[in-house]
DNA sequence: GATGAATGAGCATTCATTCAT
DNA sequence: GATGAATGAATGCTCATTCAT
């Protein structure tokens, strides 16, 4: 019996209360604008997620929040899955505009680039329900292969070869990291990842001088050595 | 997501034991130290835990994996909360031994230092289950405060007083780090924690050189600076 | 995001309320014989898949009639489905011993061997709740191609045989109906079936004698013609 | 049971109409006739309430195939049970009126009369969504009892006295049958109904000459005796 | 009249926890 | 002490029904 009989998505499995079955209410569409409504679920969503993990998210919550019935979260996405893939999806884009943005500039000099793209950050992840995904993606990515490779491909692959760009430039020259970091351009990842993660897990009990500790390690990145460092 | 998570062996519908079959009857061959199965157990339970996250782990996996019952679980450990916790008190606390060891060391300079530390790190954390260690405190560490705090406690504010003590000592001055680790030791933890998270993320994609990121981080570190950094 | 991440039965989604989710109840195992929890559970099962149709059944309804809790049910079977096959299953086999033994009778004549497949028919099935079983294959098996299938291979196929065995002896030449039923064993079952959709449709406004019914029918198909019939 | 009931293609998450987009402002073209309307609702629902039964079948897809909104259905019927009562009561009746056409045919041999009724029910019947219906009422009759006692009133308690008006006719006198039809008119309701049920299920696996096993039956039941029957 | 977005009750399934053996 | 069968709360997803447009 591994009939499967024909195809449907979820279960052939449903209602039929035989005969009276009540049906109830059914409260008025808002007559919201979709792509607001669609915005709030997204919104709702990646806080959720962010808060508890794909797993444990449970979408009663998400609907609770975007003030909507749980029902329609399915109007909007297939299911938990897809919901989870677009609001990674969706945070991600518009900072990479900015990104790419600061590439492209003539030629600012490697710090002022630095600063520009730090304090970018700030801005734009530390500051906002942003910095909530990086945190998803280093929880979840290990367990939802796609969600690694989609960031992969979309922030990863596209900001490295930009910050290899602007470490090679002539004006970077001589600065104890240029080339340490076009080889390891993990190398400007890493203060910001470490802020992200402090200030999940320990901005209660010590907050961090955000602003303080990345300066401190821009200056690491652009000090000129005295000879040569090691 | 079609994620699914790992895979198992489709739970095969417990086969009902034939209704009167014999029962291996004894209490199974050699009676097990309680501190070696508690210990199995928690191994266990990193493994499954850091697969999967809390949330998602299942006591299931975790009592076949530690070849016990699970109700067996249940003469260990309160609950999954309370396993969560000791795996993670569990795993941290032998490295803090080397931590202070390190610290202790009279008059290593401080380059060295960082090299023995950094290595260290290599070898019983990346080379070693603790690594998944990290990312479950960083996954789960917001949702159990509790987490958070110990290893607040343990950890960080164990390590950090050392750092500084070490980027204190005269014999790192004239180093353009000393200052800033000094005053933000999550300078030393910022490349540890990329190394973490790049591994657990992108290993498949694009794996990264370790031991030369580490070093190339070691160098900005101890660079000299020409005249005054910034 | 297609990404399906490692396989798993069902959901990586689950569980989690952070950290101090109750967790009730539970009460004892009945220490019941597995054996004959089972059987309950099929038997119950029968019945309100008999009753509801497989979609419309509930669970729920299931468990409460085999009286234990809905988790156990998935302890005995996989899914509902699973659960389906295998009241089809069980239900069916122990028929088909007493069918064949009939056939092997030595040289019963044939309106002896019609008389007691009739009324084993009679007692075995209209008198048990293996009716409802009928019902239901015709019910859903259109929808299971797996249940049509399995049913013919394990009745029609093998019942069929016999009964042309039957009407093909000696015994039964010179009768009108042997040689049609030889060719249209199906002839066999018409009456069976009516009399089980009657009586599930029309028993409680209108009963059929059903005894009477069967009789008369058995007379046509013993009858001997004048000549030729047509 | 793999079965997961008919294919459809999976749903693709309703494209949200891009927030201000024209909408295709008018009624849309020619104003279509109620009567018309409410026929393709009547006859998409046949087909849907076939194809899974009552509990399954989903009015999504009966507005879909019947071309109209959702909501234009209850427009028409106050819900999904009435619809279905409706699609039931809507079917049956054509075929009436032939039945009673036959009855009342002066004097038409009883042979005759069962020929050209089964040889309406083969065109009538078998050949048109109809036969859909006879396993609707099989399968949902039970759990509703209107469905059953409605089928009774308008066919059973019409058809029968018909069937045994033709039995007791003088020309029927001395074939083997007319004594057992005229009481048990179901005699000649089970060669259709087993053609029906076979159809459904085993039509793919092995199919059966409908008009050579109606033929035969026929054969039976007109018949003469050598004697007297049994 | 038509529409289809929104609603929310309903149900299959999972899994932490208990407790009789 | 150990076991693992049993429990039942929890949650993702479906779909009949409503109602603003």
């Amino acid at each position: 019996m591994r009939a499967k009989a024909q195809k449907r998505p979820a279960k052939p499995t449903r209602k039929l209360r035989a005969a009276k079955e009540p049906r109830r209410t059914a409260r008025r569409g808002r007559r919201v604008d979709p792509a607001a409504r669609k915005k709030a679920i997204l919104d709702a969503a990646l806080t959720v997620f962010a808060e508890r993990g794909f797993g444990a998210a449970r979408l009663d919550d998400v609907a609770a929040r975007a003030g909507v019935a749980k029902g329609t979260l399915y109007l909007y996405f297939k299911d938990k899955e897809t919901l989870f893939e677009e609001v990674v999806r969706g945070v991600v884009s518009p900072v990479l505009e900015r990104v790419s943005a600061l590439a492209s500039a003539p030629d600012m000099p490697f710090d002022k680039a630095l600063e520009a793209l730090f304090s970018m950050f700030e801005r734009e992840v530390l500051g906002t329900k942003r910095k909530l995904l990086i945190r998803l993606v280093i929880t979840e990515g290990p367990r939802f292969p796609r969600i690694a490779e989609l960031h992969y491909r979309n922030v990863v692959a596209r900001i490295m070869p930009l910050i290899q760009k602007l470490a090679r430039r002539p004006a970077a020259r001589g600065e104890v990291a240029s080339e340490a970091i076009a080889r390891y351009p993990q190398l400007i990842a890493a203060p910001l990842l470490t802020v992200v993660v402090w200030d999940a897990l320990f901005a209660k009990i010590e907050p961090l001088d955000v602003a303080g500790f990345l300066r401190a390690y821009r200056r690491l990145l652009t000090a000129k050595p005295r000879r040569s460092a090691s």
